[in-house]
RNA sequence: GGGGCGGUAGCUCAAUUGGGAGAGCGCCGCGUUCGCAAUGCGGAGGUUGAGGGUUCGAUCCCCUUCCGCUCCA
């Protein structure tokens, strides 16, 4: 039976399927006193809603006579997709507003990754968040790499999972927190009540009352324990960090194996930390939880490991399928192949959301999580890459919650792939140098590889110690594994470096701000580019001010209630302009947005501005015209790309400014003119039809469903704008935009390149600045057909044939003897030479000759004399010396070297140099004593030169 | 953010305290052959990533910078 999403999230089945009497998961109420001190105590719920409801899901089976769990006593255990829609639905039933799942990599400089389901909620914890809600539910994505090598190894460690969460900022607190937990422990999920244990805080009695008073748990079932256990986060009474914290308290569930499972943690955020030891209550508490949904499935579905799982039993399997291996849970091979099954789940989900294996940050977590499982695969024998073919599985399993993970499928496989395939060679050229480390520790009589070598082939290319090590142990060799660790251990201590312990909770000065003006600045820029406005806030150095004047150029914030002005966001750039009021000019030089607020940035030009004062603010309408065209355009050449390329080709950035756009996408490959020809055709085709541009505003599952382009991995509000051109394009954008394609004017692309594996960057222009461009082509072209006195048509064909000449010139140079005016022929030097001890001797001034020229000429002296010679020749230009010395062959043997030579004669024209024995060079910087080095040399060279031997 | 390694011909890589920029493969031409594979001979192809410094002289040493790889946080 097909897991169906769809058929859970309908619309709310009716009160009379609920009480249906075959309805058997309809949990009994806990007590029988139950009902009446319920109502009391969740006010604000409507009755219906306050007892627990069965999933949906086991209502129409039981409802479906043939279906077979109808007759036999145990219901088929819940899967996955099962138990989150029932949590969902239970906290949804319960006042939570259900909201989506944020995305992998959030919004978030304190995190690489979404580690938990509270980390979308901080603003809400805080009291700055989205005000139309105080109690929420999600299932969220996450992932962590923290305890990554347990990964496989134990069995609910995994990096990719999803945490199901309820959440209250300021409402429900402890009471229903642990209430509701447990009617859906034992009431939705029919949880008996002796495989559940429960653990509080120290000191937390409200806890411990609610579980043992309350809800009945005897007091041996109920542990307490100590900061670092129960408390978020752990050990912060003593050891910090400042800020909310509380006291939490988990539910362990005792299945068949020997361990506890930790099901879920219940945080009481109830205090702000001010110093070790110093807990103040909060006026407003808040209820984070969270409850690890694969591990929960697993205690549920009564098997020992996630890896077991109705979504992992797949993943699993075609991990082992594809590498030809049987799976066998206790087996090593059982560790790597669950590593696998996890690490491809998670690299799927990644590369989804664009986060692509690269050599930093999150790109970096990725490519670890990718080589660690090819790694695996290695070592079990298998050389070629394999993972990207567990993708489609992990899609299937995965569909029912994340269906456009499906969508996706191709994009995830052809990087994985190329990853694979860059580890594997990788891999290969670590063997060869591990080769060479092999041979000289054999060489050295050694069987022990230092762990500075094995350290060095892992810092430096990569090689995993595994590897090494079992290398290593085929040529009867072994590693130093605690040199190596503590080589590890060093170098990890000094990367630490400045790692910044960031607060988990930061308030900025427009936190402030914030809580008088909860909306935010009101945009009112898509229709108009002046407003009047009023002053609410003036930033200065990161502080809010009540006033600023004219001094001199520093750079402040002005925060209006209502602006014209686009804050930098989505690719589009900041507009410029000015803010004028009573006696004050203040010029905007930019525009950004800090969450809700727009900050207009700029300089006081004059007179003094104050909070609360009304203003006109101007944003520079041509500017922002210029950069309207560049967006509208932007949306036209997504389109053409699509249309040319395929629909692969989507979007992966964009910048847009005045009549200039830079628009990044994903190709495998360079574009090629014929392609980018085409896409400026369709561009400018386009532009000449002149279509309308008009926007409207949706819920963001409309939009998607109207098929308006949206990114994967990017976080989108409920309400989303919609902006459509013609009948061609549709893409979510806030941007700001042409009223008809037409105004775009001409669109000419200027550049094609790539910046990243796989994504391809056009940069183009619009407008006045295509115009501009083209025409100083033009002028370039003029110049040049001006100078080479041909019409511009022939410019190609002229260049082509000067650089023949040139190349043809060059050749005869080259070729032609040397007998340059004053140069000296080898003839001529023969026969001014010396000869001293039966060997020919040249030691002469050349005049101006290039050392290459020199050089040469020893050359053919040696070819006309391959025996007994010694050359010294010494050259002046430029005020400096340059010595060229050589001997041919026999006297090298016999023990002559010209660098040597060199080095007793270069000093006397205060220089130094030296070489090869027979063939040297040498320099100096005081041409007059030339005649004196010449002395030198021949001086030097009858002391060396022996008789020949007979 | 910090540490290590690297960037030389289209590709893979050499170049012994700093001293003449090379090899193999590929490419082009000619030869051998009925033709192909194979093979012989010849040839083209380089701002040694960029910029600066030290030096008589820098692929080599120093500094800056860009890019790639890699480890750690």
């Amino acid at each position: 039976m097909q897991t169906c999403a769809a058929s859970l999230s309908a619309p709310r089945s009716s009160p009379a399927i609920l009480s249906h009497p075959l309805s058997r998961t309809e949990p009994k109420p806990t007590g029988g006193r139950r009902t009446g001190p319920a109502r009391s105590r969740f006010p604000g719920i409507p009755p219906n809603q306050r007892t627990t409801r069965p999933v949906r899901r086991a209502v129409a089976r039981l409802n479906h006579p043939a279906a077979p769990a109808a007759r036999t006593d145990r219901p088929e255990p819940m899967k996955i997709d099962e138990l989150r829609e029932a949590y969902l639905d239970f906290f949804a039933a319960r006042g939570c507003v259900r909201r989506p799942s944020d995305v992998l990599v959030p919004n978030d400089p304190t995190v690489l990754f979404t580690p938990a389901g509270m980390n979308q909620f901080k603003r809400e914890f805080m009291g700055l968040g989205d005000p139309s809600f105080t109690r929420a539910t999600t299932c969220q994505k996450c992932l962590r790499t923290g305890d990554i090598e347990n990964v496989g190894k134990t069995a609910f460690h995994e990096t990719f999972f999803e945490m199901m969460g309820n959440f209250s900022f300021g409402d429900y607190f402890k009471r229903e927190a642990i209430h509701w937990a447990w009617e859906f422990l034992r009431g939705t999920l029919r949880i008996p009540a002796d495989r559940l244990t429960i653990t509080v805080y120290l000191d937390d009695d409200e806890a411990f009352h609610i579980w043992h008073d309350e809800i009945k748990v005897p007091a041996e079932r109920i542990t307490r324990m100590g900061e670092d256990d129960n408390f978020w986060p752990a050990g912060a009474p003593t050891h910090g960090p400042n800020g909310v914290c509380g006291p939490c308290s988990e539910i362990f569930y005792h299945g068949a194996g020997p361990k506890e499972v930790e099901i879920w943690n219940l945080v009481f955020t109830q205090f702000n930390r001010v110093g070790p030891g110093q807990l103040e209550p909060l006026p407003k508490k808040n209820i984070d939880t969270g409850m690890g949904l694969e591990r929960a499935a697993a205690c549920l579905q009564g098997v020992s490991t996630v890896f077991e799982t109705d979504v992992f039993r797949p993943i699993v399997a075609a991990v082992a399928e594809t590498l030809g291996a049987k799976y066998d849970r206790d087996q090593p091979d059982g560790v790597r192949i669950r590593r696998m099954a996890d690490h491809s789940r998670a690299l799927a989900f990644c590369i989804h959301e664009n986060v692509r294996p690269g050599p930093e940050k999150q790109g970096y977590v990725i490519r670890r999580l990718l080589r660690r499982a090819v790694l695996d695969a290695y070592q079990m024998g298998r050389r070629d890459p394999f993972l990207y073919q567990i993708v489609p599985v992990v899609a299937d399993a995965m569909a029912g919650p994340y269906p456009e993970l499906k969508e996706s499928v191709a994009r995830i496989q052809t990087t994985i792939r190329q990853e694979e395939e860059q580890f594997l060679r990788n891999l290969e050229n670590g063997l060869k140098l591990l080769a060479d480390i092999f041979r000289k520790t054999s060489a050295s009589g050694s069987d022990t590889i230092a762990g500075r070598d094995a350290f060095d082939l892992h810092a430096t290319y990569g090689i995993p110690i595994e590897i090494v090590e079992s290398l290593a142990t085929d040529r009867n060799l072994r590693v130093d594994r605690p040199a190596f660790e503590a080589e590890l251990k060093q170098h990890a201590a000094i990367s630490r470096g400045t790692s910044e312990a960031a607060d988990v909770f930061a308030a900025g000065p427009l936190d402030t701000l914030k809580k008088e003006y909860r909306a935010g600045s009101e945009f009112v820029g898509y229709a108009t580019t002046h407003e009047q406005a009023r002053v609410i806030g003036i930033l200065e150095q990161n502080r809010l001010a009540e006033s600023a004047q004219a001094d001199g150029g520093a750079s402040i914030a002005l925060v209006l209630d209502r602006t014209p002005f686009y804050g930098e966001s989505g690719g589009q750039v900041g507009d410029t302009g000015v803010i004028r009021g009573d006696r004050f000019e203040f010029r905007v030089t930019d525009t950004k947005k800090d969450s809700e607020f727009v900050l207009h940035i700029g300089q006081v030009a004059e007179g003094r501005i104050t909070v609360q004062q009304k203003v006109q603010a101007e944003v520079d309408a041509p500017r922002r015209d210029a950069i309207r065209r560049a967006h509208t355009a932007t949306h036209l050449l997504h389109h053409a790309l699509r249309t040319v390329l395929g629909q692969h080709a989507q979007q992966a950035g964009s910048k847009v400014e005045p009549d200039r756009l830079r628009f990044d996408f994903g190709n495998p490959e360079a574009v090629g003119r014929d392609r980018l020809r085409a896409i400026e055709d369709i561009v400018n085709e386009r532009i000449l039809a002149s279509a309308g541009v008009s926007w409207s505003l949706m819920p963001i599952d409309q939009a998607r469903t109207l098929g308006a382009m949206a990114l994967f991995g990017e976080k989108y509000p409920d309400i989303v704008r919609v902006v459509q051109m013609g009948d061609f394009s549709r893409e979510l954008c806030g941007g700001t935009h042409l009223d008809s394609v037409g105004q775009v004017g001409l669109f000419k692309v200027i550049g094609e390149e790539s910046v990243a594996a796989g994504i391809r960057r056009i940069t183009a222009l619009t407008g006045k600045a295509a115009l501009d461009y083209v025409r100083q082509e033009e002028e370039i072209l003029a110049e040049l057909s001006g100078s080479l006195r041909v019409p511009p048509g022939q410019v190609g064909q002229r260049v082509a044939a000067l650089m023949d000449e040139v190349k043809n010139l060059k050749k005869q140079a080259s070729q032609r003897p040397r007998d340059t005016g004053s140069s000296v022929s080898a003839d001529d030097l023969l026969a001014g030479a010396e000869s001293v001890a039966g060997a020919t001797v040249v030691v002469r001034a050349v005049g101006a000759m290039a050392p290459d020229e020199m050089r040469q000429l020893v050359d053919v002296l040696r070819r006309k004399r391959p025996e007994r010679l010694a050359v010294l020749l010494a050259a002046t230009a430029d005020g400096k010396v340059q010595l060229v010395a050589g001997f041919t062959r026999d006297l090298v043997d016999s023990g002559l070297h010209a660098g040597n030579w060199l080095k007793e004669v270069a000093p006397v024209v205060g220089g130094g140099g030296g070489g090869r024995p027979d063939l040297a060079q040498a320099g100096g910087k005081l041409p007059d004593k030339v005649p004196a080095a010449i002395d030198r040399a021949i001086e030097v060279v009858r002391e060396r030169l022996t008789p020949p031997k007979p």
